[in-house]
DNA sequence: CTCCGCACTACAAACGTTTGCACAATAGTT
DNA sequence: AACTATTGTGCAAACGTTTGTAGTGCGGAG
């Protein structure tokens, strides 16, 4: 029922093959043929079936989103920015959600392998290993996790999560606690690594508690784990963090009165909050179009194997306060920005 | 590169008919054979490539969903249901924001046209007749509007929103406000037209203040243009709602002290803030899930132009208050359930 | 006048599947 | 013994494109 080539070529007196390139190499035909050609299209309806177009040419344009959990409020704007940035070239955006399981993961890469020009794998839980092993069965971007010899696009979460614990220390905490994300993150041990780092550095003790689910009741439930004495956590996720604030509260402690809280992402829930969440922003909407243009660009240029590291920032809001010991404001110091390609032309 | 099904002809000594019968209907090859076949499948790694299947089949297994704003924390769950319900049926789904906007809504749905199966509409803004019309492109379900002849999935906003004024009377308003969605939102037609009619049977007085957009931001301008007197806000949806809470709070005035508020969809987020949004409850997964079982039937049966119309309900938290009336308490009364089919027996 | 190059277009072979049809071989009826 | 089913497999056409190659007609250079 739909207008096809063949069509269009009978409509306007040409071979099909002068309709195809009237669409895919316009500087081939003749102008005048060209314009009856697009007129007889138009009249019709016609729209080239990408399918078969795919089928030739190897190419879909088309690219897959694998997201650990659309419903993390994370994960929408970067989804967001992916998207219209691959509509930007001409690309549709395949979503998937795994729910936080490995196995998914692998299953949806290989089902969607041939659907795409390629995948922006975000927040994988996989082993390195398994993701190497893909990115050989179709190209790959991976997002928020950082493996020798592909591209990736982190945030420096690590810089963030430092940032937090100098922001607490700096206010005279001096027992921390960590509220771990899920096993398999590689955010997670980042911000462990970078966090534990912080804390010695000020003479601060820093126990850390997980692995939990990064949701609202992974918080909660580290809200009942809390040692006494502990007087600031930094959560893996503002998620984990407003429900640990929720789990504190039902307790009878008070934030940040007693317990000073750090959430890590800005979610726009964390500006709506009571108290406003403390947080390290990480820029998502940047990193979803970042990894677009890698992984679009990637044909080009398969050799490089570009790391884009974006910077984040500590937004200062209600729900951390001063602790115990002797209060010295932060050094707000060594920020390093590190622009992302693609990003700064928009 | 990747295996075809020539290859696992040749490995396997038999016609490709055989290899592509051994998979799309393996009861008419031999037993003995067909193991063979999918042992040489196996280990050459072969996938079947669904562009090709979908050249020939006209049938992608890919679903199209276009949603006005993936960052909108309504629409998450939606897709999250869609998604895995769309799994289930060995489907893919194509996920697109418009964002809030009519004409990328057509230009979306044209573009996926040729890829799917068929489109899921999340709450449309276009024309009620450019919808029908694309339905004559493409098979199409509308979820959040209800169009004679075309197959729908409907939250009940109006009787959630009847339930919110008669809670609201109940305490002892007299003159509320309605905060309205968007322009070309079915939803927000509805929901005006349910209260405006139980105010008015309630004897209380209701003004409608919109369109907004339908954001935090949409909320926040609200509250500047409340009327004074006005004592209790219906927002069309959550954001809005905890918009106008803090733009309230901005005022000075104290909620629900002072005014009474109530959002609409009972996002995740509204159980988080301070104070917990009393809300319609409106059962986002379900819709999602019983769009896609809609979509997928439609094939089977093309007439049935059916309709799902989800039940809703109040969910009464912390941000509405007593009024200046008499208190009395409201008539639970004729909640009516209309399960969704296929939802039901999952 | 001939030959070359140019601009344009037609032809046909692919891409990886599915599927109606024909054929062979076997088993079951008369 | 010659039939008819039945079961399994091969053959080839189709799906809607793209693209390398060949062919046409033309203008200009020699």
């Amino acid at each position: 029922m739909p207008a096809t080539i063949r069509d269009v070529a009978r409509a306007s007196g040409v071979h099909i093959s002068t309709v195809s390139r009237t669409f895919s190499a316009p500087h081939l035909v003749n102008v005048e043929t060209r314009t009856r050609v697009l007129a007889c299209a138009e009249q019709l309806g016609y729209r080239p079936n990408r399918a078969a177009r795919a089928l030739i040419t190897g190419r879909t344009f088309n690219i897959g989103l694998i997201v650990a959990d659309i419903a993390n409020p994370f994960f929408p704007p970067l989804i967001k920015a992916a998207e219209s940035q691959a509509r930007r070239h001409d690309h549709h955006v395949f979503v998937a959600d795994t729910n936080e399981d490995a196995a998914a993961e692998e299953e949806l890469v290989r089902a969607l392998a041939k659907q795409v020009d390629g995948i922006l794998l975000c927040s994988p839980r996989m082993s390195n290993s398994l993701i190497e092993q893909l990115s050989r069965e179709v190209p790959l971007v991976v997002v928020n996790r950082q493996i020798a010899g592909l591209p990736a696009v982190v945030m420096d979460v690590a810089q963030g999560a430092r940032l937090a614990v100098q922001h607490l220390t700096g206010l005279g905490h001096r027992t921390l606690a960590l509220a771990a994300g899920p096993r398999g993150s590689w955010t997670s041990k980042e911000i462990r690594r970078s966090a534990s780092a912080a804390a010695r550095a000020a003479g601060a003790e820093l126990t850390v508690l997980g692995p939990n689910p990064p949701t609202e009741e992974g918080g909660l439930a580290v809200a009942d784990h809390l040692r006494a004495g502990v007087t600031a956590v930094l959560a893996y996720n503002d998620l984990m963090a407003l429900g640990l604030i929720e789990g504190l509260q039902k307790r009878g402690l008070r934030v940040p009165a007693d317990v000073s809280v750090v959430g890590i992402d800005d979610i726009m829930l964390s500006r709506l909050t009571r108290p406003k969440l403390t947080t390290v922003a990480t820029p998502t909407a940047a990193a979803g179009r970042a990894a677009v243009d890698m992984l679009l660009a990637h044909g080009d240029d398969r050799r490089t194997t570009a790391l884009v590291n974006l910077q984040t920032e500590l937004v200062i809001r209600d729900s951390t306060g001063p602790g115990p010991g002797p209060h010295c404001p932060a050094d707000p110091g060594d920020v390093v920005a590190v622009p992302a390609p693609g990003v700064a032309s928009h």
